[in-house]
DNA sequence: TTATCATATTAGAATAATTCCTGTCAAACC
DNA sequence: GGTTTGACAGGAATTATTCTAATATGATAA
């Protein structure tokens, strides 16, 4: 069960375990929030500050993404491959897109910048929130 | 001088032209901080509250975009022409992108939402931010 | 112009998300 | 066994943003 976890090289503890496996293929983009509250239930004594924690140490070595979709909180996505997301403008769900769109940028708009990657977002309102008005 | 704004059809009080004008052609993408900080100047009593109650008149209005790119804080854009941004991980300078990239989600990946818009980031390093190390 | 009224302003309190700090504990290492 | 290192919990501190309630002011019409 940990074993997956192994090559992480940070130290598995119980409440680092529950972190990861309530990641792991969690395609919900949660926030600090969601993870933990997720977590609280099988210890009730975790703290905002593990949560944060862990995710700071995961991010470092490039095992979840930090999202800046949802302007009212960070998100976590643990699909590292390279991707982009869809974006209800109502309910704040998040949709993984997974499909390379070929962007470039041509030398006249790159302003010397050394290019690191991009990112797509789609933003329209989910069938969910179409019905509910 | 304020003839320009009367179209925004808001109450045009001191402090909003003198948020207006700070906006004007302004390309440093500011946040809310950056436009208390400058208004400041001219008028020492500004409050925070001035500034968000008149950014939300604006993009009520569609005439300031808010951005979700800098995970620490909003930043707003008055340029509201369709554009893209590229961004600095270390300054988090954002730098417009004007150019049409035609990226379409097809029908399979749309997951039926109503589609509003997209934007492109580009993520690197500024050319200043190279040379300081 | 002036009176009226709806709206804007202000300072400060409240809230929400996140980060920091401190004492404690446990694993790993000698 | 003793020491170092890193993780934990809990709470305080910080930062961005929103809310509140009293007061002030721009826009409009008389």
């Amino acid at each position: 069960m940990m074993e997956k976890y192994r090559e992480l090289h940070i130290k598995l503890t119980p409440q680092r375990l529950a972190i990861l496996s309530f990641l792991d293929g969690n395609k919900s983009h949660p926030s600090a929030e969601d993870i933990y509250k997720a977590v609280l239930k099988q210890f009730p004594t975790m703290s905002f500050a593990t949560v944060y924690n862990t995710l700071e140490a995961l991010k470092n070595r490039g095992n979840v993404q930090e999202l800046k979709i949802d302007s009212h909180k960070k998100r976590y996505d643990p699909d590292i491959s390279r991707h982009h997301h869809l974006i209800c403008l109502k309910c704040s769900k998040i949709i993984d897109i997974h499909k390379d769109f070929k962007i470039a940028l041509s030398e006249d708009l790159i302003h010397g910048f050394d290019l690191m990657g991009n990112s797509v977002e789609f933003y329209g309102i989910c069938q969910k929130c179409k019905k509910h008005h």
